[in-house]
DNA sequence: TTTGTTGTTAAACAGTTGTTTCATACAGCT
DNA sequence: AGCTGTATGAAACAACTGTTTAACAACAAA
């Protein structure tokens, strides 16, 4: 019953890349039915609706996701530029890495920008722990130890800059020359600039600002 | 004819909002037509179509945000590191914000993550004007003639760390806890952290680099 | 065999969608 | 008045949606 080719699993088998690619209104019940070669009632004999085999496409989405890229554990002596390097390097890999997107990507991806009821486990389980990671790499680089607020901006500014790339893709496209198109989602390209931008942004924060000596900002719009 | 509660600028003024909201599909012509307080058949008699009036939307859009929001005109002798924390101050003022969006930017947005006929043009009247200005401020930025990639890229940088904040703000809001939410959000603390750690990149990025003594990254993935 | 559970199937249902139709109203014109 | 092009209105159309129904098949337990 439990079969790999069982009718429940070509359901999920099949839902999974059409949800990614059109979104849980725009996919069809007959679709999905038709591309797994099942009854169209199945759904609702299984998953009791439409919504609930959403859910369980994207909880599945995420397991596949997170066994596929296993964290990698780096020796006590690892400088953290190094895992910084790495840090950025997967995450691109993750997210980014332009021509066909998989589906699970697509679907996270959907979760972030349109949170639904399945968002907050995803933050808990997949997010937080690879932004912690990531703060406390953070916390090796700076030299002094950083307060909370401007921890977590520097965090959100290295994540920023690795998911514009997937989110503003279809726009970047369109600014970048053709011919420079390629070389601008290299991920070896990619992966150096953001690094060495980060580093050389946490590693000058500390110091001397030019814009201490600024007026702050104020609600001049 | 052409006043401004005729019923073709009715169908417009309610289908904007409308369209922000619930995006193409998911909007439908009876929703819009009783907001507008129109018959059904005026979108197709003045329209054509749904999608067209879709694109009119989008045209719309643009047009009003641009108008509302003017670019500063710098003096000569305005420093770069103003010009770059007016430039992130406008951005975020434009974009992120908390609170309730702006239906002209909930629709940008939607075609930035999903480009549609309309992207293209959009590109070109609105995106690259905003882009070619911040290239310029990180060409007075940086002490040496930049490399074209290195330039666009540091472009994307400081534009993907201020968009981060409204495509990931469902996530972000569920990842810090709620006492530090609204200054993680706050529009001084935002303007203050991106133009102070994209400066801080810029002025150490030609500089000497711990990087570059790093092995460069392979397909170890 | 009889009974009951589980899975599958084709058909129908009820609701929503964008679009079209056709009648009508109203203005400006000769 | 009569005619004409524009605009509005209610209704219907045709296609598609998720879901339900009821009949049927396979198989195990009684």
């Amino acid at each position: 019953m439990n079969r790999e080719d069982s009718t429940k699993n070509r359901i999920l088998a099949a839902a999974g890349p059409i949800f990614a690619r059109r979104g849980f209104q725009q996919a069809t019940v007959r679709e999905i039915c038709d591309t797994a070669n099942v009854n169209l009632a199945s759904i609702n004999y299984y998953f009791g609706d439409k919504q609930q085999l959403y859910i369980d496409s994207v909880i599945l989405a995420r397991e596949q996701r997170a066994q596929q890229f296993p964290f990698p554990s780096w020796s006590d002596d690892t400088s953290p530029e190094v895992k910084l390097r790495t840090f950025v390097g997967m995450l691109l890999k993750r997210v980014v890495v332009m021509q066909t997107i998989p589906w699970q990507v697509q679907l996270l991806m959907r979760e972030i920008l349109n949170p639904t009821e399945a968002c907050r486990q995803l933050v808990e389980d997949y997010f937080r722990p690879i932004f912690d990671r990531l703060l406390r790499i953070v916390d090796e680089l700076a030299e002094e130890p950083l307060p909370q607020l401007r921890r977590t901006q520097i965090g959100f500014s290295i994540i920023g800059q690795c998911l514009h790339y997937r989110f503003s893709a279809g726009v970047i496209s369109l600014m970048v020359h053709e011919d420079q198109r390629e070389e601008c989602f290299d991920w070896d390209e990619l992966t150096n600039h953001i690094t060495e931008f980060s580093l050389a942004a946490i590693r000058n924060l500390g110091g001397p600002s030019a814009l201490d000596s600024l007026p702050k900002a104020t609600k001049t719009y």
